[in-house]
This record gives C-alpha cells, structure tokens and sequence, in this order.
DNA sequence: TATAAATGTAAAGTTTATTTTACTTTTTGT
DNA sequence: ACAAAAAGTAAAATAAACTTTACATTTATA
C-alpha cells in the first residue's frame, strides 16, 4: 500500500510528532506508515483523512501486491 | 466505526460468502465487519472500495466513541 | 560548527484483525 | 411446510497494528 502521508504532512508543516498527537497514535506508528512497513487501521486512515481534508482513497492506494 | 456495508452487498445482490471471496477475506471477517465488531485495515476498505465502487469515506465513517 | 530537533530503527510487549472449524438461527425458494 | 442457502455466533489460533523504551542518524538553526 502506498501513501502521501509524507507530502501532506509537509504541506501542513507538521512534525510526525504533531501528526501522532493530532490523531492519538505514537510517533512511531507514523514513522512506520511513511516508510511503508505496514498499513493503518481504516479508523486511523479516517482521522488522517480529516486532519489532512482528504479522502482516504486520496491517501492510500493499493499497490500491485495488495490487487489479489 | 458506521459502515453500509449490508446495503451496498445488498445493491449488488452479493452474499456475505461471494464478497468475502472477491476482497480475500473469510466470510466470517465481513459478517464480524457488519455487526461491528471490528473495523477492517486499511487495505480490506480499499479493496471494499473498488468492489462497490464507493470511497472508503463513503464505506466507513468515525462515530462519536471514535472522535478522539 | 555545535546543538537541538526531527526522523529512522529495533526489540519486546499488548491489542486488534483475521482465520479456521464448527455449530445454530434465520431467510429464501419449492 | 420442508429443504437449502445465507447469516449469525463463538472459541482457539495466528497475523498484523500499535505501544513503549531506547538509541542512532539526519536535518535544521543559532
């Protein structure tokens, strides 16, 4: 699964710190999403999805491993 | 978390058993999703997603308990 | 260029998602 | 009404998400 966690986080100049804070996870849950060792529970995804103003279809996409 | 999930499977004439098998999940996992017993990752509602043909905003929405 | 802040990483532990097996109850079709 | 299919449920097992602590590396800034 990929994600622009990274960009839309630059783009609110956040630290993974804040972001973690904003939407009640650790800062290393984060860290672990932008580098893409595992994906987040869909009620994670829709916090971010409201921090960020963006649907969670516009942050996450499957990738060709995750189509079957 | 709030899901449609029995309404759009019920859209699309589906049973629990035949969406089970096109997202790549036991059947058990999408009766336990639509009882709400547990919300899915991140990569299932994407995948949910592309079956109904909804977004995951429009599949899944935060309630109060999950508002902070 | 030194220091602080931010990011990356890792191991061990807890919680939550998902599977498998198996059975019961409800719904549908004849 | 009966049989078959679908849905609900539950317990035990495994996998994946998430936490905590702790430290190393990179990036920003005084």
């Amino acid at each position: 699964m990929q994600n622009n966690l990274k960009m839309e986080r630059a783009r609110l100049k956040m630290t993974q710190a804040d972001l973690a804070a904003k939407v009640g996870v650790s800062r290393q849950t984060i860290n672990a999403i932008e580098q893409g060792k595992y994906g987040p529970s869909t009620i994670l995804a829709l916090r971010l999805s409201l921090v960020f103003d963006k649907s969670v279809n516009e942050l996450f996409a499957l990738d060709e491993d995750d189509l079957n």
